[in-house]
DNA sequence: CGACTTTGACCTGCGC
DNA sequence: GCGCAGGTCAAAGTCG
C-alpha cells in the first residue's frame, strides 16, 4: 500500500474528477483514480485515463478535457500500465523479467521472438504554463525523435544521456492551450543529478532523487492528463480512497514546497544505481 | 570533434 | 489481414 496522501489536486472539470486511490490488493499496487461527482459520489472509472474522463464527463465523443475550456486544470497524472484485470498479473512478471534489460528495438524484436510484451515503464505527466518547452529539471536529455500526431503537431522525445539510464520525456505543446506544456515522464531515474547541470527550476520528485536541489524560485505548475493517453491506467473498484482536497484552480509550488511533496512515495524509492 | 538536433524511414501495436 | 497512429532508429546536419 502506498502511504501518500494527495494534496492540491484540482480538475475543474464539470465533475469533480480526482479522487485517488492505491490498493494493496492490485498486482502492481498500481494507482486508481475514481472520478467523482460534487457530491463526492463515484461517477466513473475504468482502465484508461480517456475512457474514465469520457465517462466522467459523460461525453462520447469529445475528447478527454474538451470541456475543460480554457480554465487550466491541476490533475497530476502517473502510473504503471499494469492494470487490475488477469493480464496485469502478467505484466508483472514481464516487468520482473525485463527489469535491467535494454529496450531497444533490437531488443523488444528479441522479447517479441519469445513471445513476449514490450514492457512500459511508469509513467508521470504534468502541465506547465511555458513558453519553453524543454523545462530545466536537472538532468540531461537527448531529442531522438518527433513526429506529429493526433492532437499534438509535432511531440518531441528525449532520452535521458546518462549511461544505463532508460528514462525517457515526451514534450508537447497542448492542443487547446499552447502556451501549456505537457510533459510526459517515463520510467524512473536510478542515478544522482548530473553535477554538470544547472540546477532544475522545476522537478518531479522522482527526477531528483537521491538529493535534490532546492527550488529557485517559485513556479507556476499546472498539471493534468493529457486527454491522449491511453496508457494513464484507472482501475475499476472503490476501495481504500484517498481524498484530494482544498483544490484550487491553480497548482503552485512555492519556494519552500517541493513538487516531490505531492508526489507519492512509490515514485520516490531510489534503488541502488548500478554504475 | 564531440554532443546534440533534425528528419525520413522503419517498426510495432491496435482497431476495424 | 490491412491500415493507421504512435514511437523509435539512425544517418546527416548543426553547433559550440
Amino acid at each position: 500500500m502506498w502511504d501518500h496522501e494527495f494534496r492540491n489536486f484540482h480538475c475543474p472539470t464539470d465533475h469533480t474528477c480526482s479522487r485517488v486511490s492505491l490498493s494493496a490488493a492490485d498486482p502492481c499496487s498500481y494507482m486508481r483514480l475514481n472520478f467523482t461527482d460534487s457530491l463526492q459520489s463515484p461517477i466513473g472509472y475504468g482502465r484508461s485515463l480517456e475512457k474514465a474522463l469520457a465517462f466522467s464527463h459523460s461525453s462520447s465523443s469529445q475528447p478527454p478535457f474538451s470541456s475543460v475550456g480554457a480554465t487550466p486544470n491541476s490533475c497530476i497524472s502517473y502510473s504503471s500500465t499494469q492494470d487490475g484485470s488477469d493480464k496485469s498479473n502478467k505484466d508483472c512478471q514481464l516487468k520482473e523479467l525485463e527489469d535491467g534489460s535494454e529496450s531497444s528495438k533490437k531488443g523488444n524484436k528479441l522479447a517479441n521472438k519469445k513471445g513476449e510484451k514490450k514492457h512500459k515503464e511508469t509513467r508521470f505527466a504534468f502541465m506547465t504554463k511555458s513558453e519553453v518547452d524543454l523545462l530545466e529539471d536537472g538532468y540531461r536529455w537527448r531529442k531522438y525523435g518527433q513526429k506529429a500526431v493526433k492532437n499534438s503537431p509535432y511531440p518531441s522525445y528525449y532520452r535521458c544521456t546518462t549511461q544505463k539510464c532508460r528514462v525517457k520525456k515526451r514534450v508537447e505543446r497542448s492542443f487547446q492551450d499552447p502556451s501549456m506544456v505537457i510533459t510526459t515522464y517515463e520510467g524512473q531515474h536510478k542515478h544522482p543529478l548530473p553535477t554538470t547541470v544547472k540546477r532544475p527550476m522545476l522537478f518531479p520528485s522522482f527526477m531528483l532523487r537521491p538529493s535534490p536541489p532546492p527550488p529557485r524560485r517559485r513556479h507556476e505548475l499546472f498539471t493534468r492528463m493529457p486527454g491522449d493517453m491511453n496508457n494513464y491506467q484507472v482501475a475499476a473498484g472503490a476501495d481504500s480512497l484517498m481524498f484530494a482536497e482544498n483544490f484550487s484552480p491553480f497548482l503552485q509550488v512555492p519556494d519552500n514546497e517541493l513538487f516531490q511533496d505531492m508526489v507519492p512515495s512509490a515514485f520516490l524509492k531510489h534503488e541502488p544505481y548500478e554504475q
